[in-house]
DNA sequence: TCCCGTTGCCCAAACGTTTGGGCCAAACGT
DNA sequence: ACGTTTGGCCCAAACGTTTGGGCAACGGGA
């Protein structure tokens, strides 16, 4: 597979092994363009690539990123990726490169300015041809920044400014969970809504409460609770909302894993969920559905928009002009909302 | 930070600039090991490192590693980024591997045998200096081989020969655990094992039934589960085990999701878990604390086992011999064995 | 004074690839 | 028979870096 013992094999070894120039082995290897024929018999076409396979050439990345300036690296950057839901968009992504012959370099921003930039700095200095970033901020003066730069790059789950970007319809995801509890007769709500500079958080938020506005009722903002997107930040925020005497009957986290915290908040305060108060979480992550109260939730393609922003990407380094897209939603209700008994 | 409008800044531009040669700003910006006073006087180091420094200078990958061989790129195999368990022990890599200038590229083989052999060879394609794996099987000729053809890597979180590998002291954890059920009165126990080509589970497996036979309990066969690592595998086992009429009162389950899973099909039979069956997990996931019931676990350093690998490997790496690392595991009991009350 | 060692720098080659431009011979058109 | 095209290949330069050797000038010791 790689004999580091041997001479590595290279363009050069083939060629002085058929008696032919370097150029046109690399010609013939390089895909047979309208180059491909200019560039050898047939016949000759046919000893190099029986030779290249035979010895398992494969071309040196730092030769031909040298000469052609393009490294075929694509950096990806993330808030975290032990999280479950940047994890999985980040496989899509890394499959869809996969598949283009890209490589991705994966590293985590921790939602900090200043880990961001130093990431940012170091996948640039190792010259890849364009970004993901999957924690852009809805005021992202750093995006901006990049991008009068001149620097190529696109967004993944949350959107900013109009930097091209591929994301879930938050708002309509809003809205669908709205109109499940609003369904199940839910008039005092409360919402787990997620750090404020996350697009996903702000734009579920507003779904929500719009769809019931639209149905005359109005969500307090003293009923949107601001916290991290995690386990703890969710138990916190569903035990402040629970332990006030007039708590809210139904409660709608913008996250699987703060929707976990709150059943924990729920339980401590002697609370049944899916009878006594309703929980419903968004992502609709493996866990969602196999938890001992399955949870409701609203079902995101992370994979596949993971696969579309890599795709967007490439139009864009390509040269085309590129919008931004936006992926469905889907309600996917279960027993933590009474919604159905798994 | 990179504008592509203008001509990048290479060694040469500052050389010229500064009316000197292209390798005495090279040495001089290599670190001043021996050679840096050799290299240039102190004052002619100043104007380039601060020239350097104001026109942002990186230097391209491509030129040095076409230059040295090496590209300063670290490939890391798991099975999946998905599983919170090996994300987190990547995020440990990664860190380690950021001190060192390095970079690391994640690959997911999902345990597949011919994925894990593309992607290995995508990653040696790429130049990488060293490879971690992520995925070991107990007796693996895919690594036997890879290690005869001179490739240099090591086994993170799973070991398998006689590879250097940095993993968690899994017998001991399985010993752990037995402790903690049979201290709490438990002779009737099963144990959640996952597949068996894993050491991890291999291990944690061995020490539990260990633990019980030195105490004079035969953990039957019959009650040793096999099944992938995740919530459904865990909910499928526990299910199977609570609906025999001799079933056991404890369950360890290797991995914090397949007891989660568990969790899920205690409550489906009627069971109150904590009280009427024990069951424990592995790895102290961030989520074990914060479930409804919290789970009682044996908490891994993930993190540090990544750290470690890439610092084995570095050592490795330059020549040096290396021993295989086993980390202590802790018990951290909760609820879900009636340990504790959260 | 001669020699030697240092200091401070330059020279040039090499790594593997791509690519615009040759050049020769055969094939073709008239 | 003579000019033109085309097929099939080679040449050479360039990308940015590192690194083993230079080579002058200068200082110090004998």
């Amino acid at each position: 597979m790689a004999d580091p013992k041997a001479r590595p094999v290279t363009l050069r070894s083939i060629a002085d092994q058929l008696g032919l120039h370097v150029s046109t082995v690399s010609r013939v290897l390089n895909g047979p363009a309208e180059d491909g024929a200019r560039a050898a018999s047939g016949d000759t076409a046919e000893r190099i690539r029986r030779l290249a396979a035979e010895l398992g050439y494969q071309p040196d990345p730092h030769g031909s990123g040298l000469r052609t300036g393009r490294s075929r690296l694509i950096g990806v950057l993330v808030p975290r990726l032990s999280d479950l839901v940047l994890s999985t968009i980040y496989e899509g992504i890394d499959e869809a490169a996969g598949e283009r012959g890209l490589t991705t370099i994966a590293a985590n921003t921790l939602d900090d300015d200043e880990t961001r930039r130093t990431r940012t700095k170091m996948l640039l200095a190792r010259r890849v041809d364009g970004l993901i970033f999957g924690d852009a901020r809805l005021d992202d003066a750093f995006l901006d920044r990049l991008a009068t730069d001149g620097v190529r790059f696109v967004l993944v789950n949350r959107r900013a400014g109009n930097h091209p970007s591929v994301t879930p319809d938050d708002r309509l995801g809003g809205r669908l969970a709205a109109e499940h509890l609003l369904g199940l007769g839910h008039t005092d709500v409360a919402v787990i809504a997620g750090p404020p500079f996350a697009s996903t958080g702000a734009d579920r938020t507003a779904g929500f409460v719009e769809h019931y506005r639209d149905h005359g009722i109005r969500v307090p903002e003293a009923r949107v609770l601001h916290t991290p997107f995690d386990t703890a930040g969710g138990r916190a925020a569903a035990d402040e909302l629970l332990r006030s005497p007039d708590r809210p009957t139904a409660i709608f986290a913008v996250n699987d894993f703060a929707a976990i915290g709150a059943l924990g908040a729920a339980r401590d305060h002697g609370l049944r969920v899916g009878t006594d108060v309703a929980i419903m979480g968004y992502n609709d992550t493996p866990l969602a559905a196999e938890l001992p109260i399955p949870l409701t939730s609203v079902a995101v393609p992370m994979r596949e928009i993971g696969r579309r922003a890599l795709e967007l990407l490439t139009r864009l380094l390509a040269g085309e002009d590129v919008e931004s897209e936006l992926l469905p939603p889907v309600l996917a209700p279960r027993a933590s909302t009474g919604a159905a008994r798994a």
